[in-house]
DNA sequence: ATTAGCACTCGAGGGGCGAGAGTGCTAACA
DNA sequence: TGTTAGCACTCTCGCCCCTCGAGTGCTAAT
């Protein structure tokens, strides 16, 4: 595999990513490499099929470039050159303004990265087990409801809503709140979990009080502790001509409302240590419906050490440069918000 | 127009709204006037044409309905039998379970649509501006912010996040939450955004505090003064038979993302007074790229009077019956979960 | 007033054909 | 030995033409 050969894979790959058609010997000789023969070209590119980069969908159309050529691009030829700074700053400033519910800052990533990409762009979000707490506020809403409003270090607020004793007034919970608070800062959700049950035993033994813990310590198991997975811009794939046809496009549709799957297909690239962003293409995925696609994804830390993913859809002929340093960008302005802006920059 | 007619009539619309092709004379004969020969039923529906109930695509096929026949179709011939009463109930449950945030109810409220019928949703939320307070609290977040939470009379749920002086604690926000709720229970949001500066005017003069009170009446007018609509269920016009090609379904799509065009829509239709259903057929709607579908809307309260829409996109051959008893269902559910429970049912 | 029969029309689908794109191979060339 | 020009070859795409079938409108019979 020679210099050139790469030059020729680099520019088949590139005008591919571009055109969306198969690419000929005479493009490549007039476009790229004006210096070299169309003739010279053919004899390179038939050995390049051989080689598994290419192939021809058939005899005299031009050559599409394989999974293969695709990783070898990103991996080696890639031109990765860094992002516009005005960009980059545009995204970091976007998400420190605003500091915010969690759900907030997911659907934001998501809506941020498929307008930037044009592409579909997936959150996930891993559980907030061991956020640290700031404060803890029980805010009477009915009855025997309150809202319960944890606001961890990082400014991010979480709220759930629980049951509480109907003989607690304002002034009650307020109490409550205080001393939650001042047993829990700087505790860990997860942490927090244990000590409820350890709380409800040392304190002075309202039932009813007991029984809002215990609720409220279910509860947050329940919606801290598992990974959720948010998707953006679908409709984008529409875009992509390979999915001109809603028949197409139906099952990859159907891929991406299935959280389940989406998420260990995540688990299972996330234990995959090493760089800070990834690339799956085509059958890399693991998932039969999306052999015409690509899956980018990098990773972002929540807290300390805590990680989640973001990532990017896009048919295995996306401009995968432009598309990574989006992630990255995206992913490290993330990371900065939901570390509390203690680390990074 | 003769009974026959009216029951051809209902046919052919019927037949189309299933199986999406041209409706033959031989076809109506066989599966719904039994009695009656498709030579007889031809000479009627060539009258039917000539009447602008229904058009032919090419001369040797069969008709398809014209807006004005699924008009008339939608007022007169429909068969509108109410909806089983166990999913009824089972829509009516889902909602009073939670009391929530309004964010989360729009958003739940929305994906219930479309989940129902398979069609594009909406839920147009009006501005909260006359939603009573219940009560108000300062949930303290970092240093400068705090998290203003309101609770309003149904149990519903807003907040914001707003500046307050950073001299003021915990102990500080709570006190000025006791007082804020102590005047403003039972005003609606609109009366506080006045009261608040008078408020400003006769309180001890603090100017961050005061500062901050201003903010959060400028807050509250941008976040509750303007009527918001969410989309849901978008992609499910792939599965349109009409929009199987994304370059077909690209327009109706760009439509559906234009916030201020459906708004607009919206609130054509809603100064129409009367029912509480309405439907607009195809060029209806006035909006050029949304001539094959159809919209039914529904109307719901929030608080005292205020109006609110629910409402289906679909294709113009859509179940209206089925259509117009989930909206009505879900409307009156949510007119009940905002208005706190104290009236219908 | 209804119906059977029939000629007619038009779209869908399939085969054949020419044009064009792109290849592989061969032979000539530096 | 590597490169290139030339050429025959292959295959798709778009086009036309044709047939088939569905569904009609009209006419004449009941």
């Amino acid at each position: 595999m020679n210099e050139r050969k790469r030059r020729i894979l680099q520019a088949v790959v590139e005008d591919y990513i571009l055109t969306a058609m198969p690419v000929g010997s005479r493009t490549i000789s007039r476009k790229y490499l004006r210096d070299v023969s169309s003739a010279t070209i053919r004899n390179e590119m038939s050995d390049l099929e051989e080689l598994g980069y290419m192939m021809q969908p058939h005899v005299s159309a031009g050559r599409v470039p394989s999974a293969k050529a695709y990783r070898l691009y990103v991996d080696i030829l890639m031109d990765s050159g860094l992002t516009p700074i005005k960009e980059d700053e545009a995204a970091k400033d976007y998400f420190l303004q605003r500091v915010s519910h969690l759900e907030d800052v997911v659907a934001s990533t998501a809506q941020v990265l498929s307008d930037f990409t044009h592409y579909v762009s997936l959150v996930m979000m891993p559980g907030q087990a061991n956020l640290r707490i700031a404060t803890l506020h029980l805010v009477p809403v009915s009855r025997a409801m309150a809202l319960l409003v944890i606001v961890t270090d990082g400014g991010i607020i979480r709220d759930t809503m629980v049951h509480v004793a109907d003989s607690l007034d304002t002034d009650a919970l307020y109490a409550i709140s205080r001393m939650l608070t001042e047993r829990f800062t700087g505790k860990t959700l997860k942490e927090v979990r244990q000590k409820l049950r350890e709380f409800a035993a040392s304190a002075p033994a309202d039932p009813q009080v007991l029984q809002g813990i215990a609720e409220l310590s279910d509860q947050m198991d329940r919606e801290n502790a598992t990974d959720t997975i948010t998707v953006s811009g679908t409709h984008n794939i529409l875009n992509f001509p390979e999915y001109q046809e809603a028949e197409k496009a139906r099952p990859v549709l159907s891929v991406l409302e299935d959280r389940e799957r989406l998420m260990q297909f995540i688990k299972a690239v996330d234990t995959r240590d090493g760089a800070d962003v990834a690339v799956h293409i085509g059958p890399e995925t693991g998932i039969p419906e999306m052999e015409d696609c690509s899956v980018a994804l990098a990773e972002y830390t929540v807290g300390q050490g805590h990680r989640g993913a973001i990532g990017i859809i896009g048919p295995t002929r996306m401009p995968y440069a432009r598309v990574l340093n989006t992630l990255r960008l995206v992913g490290d302005a993330l990371s900065l918000v939901l570390t509390g802006g203690k680390q990074a920059e």
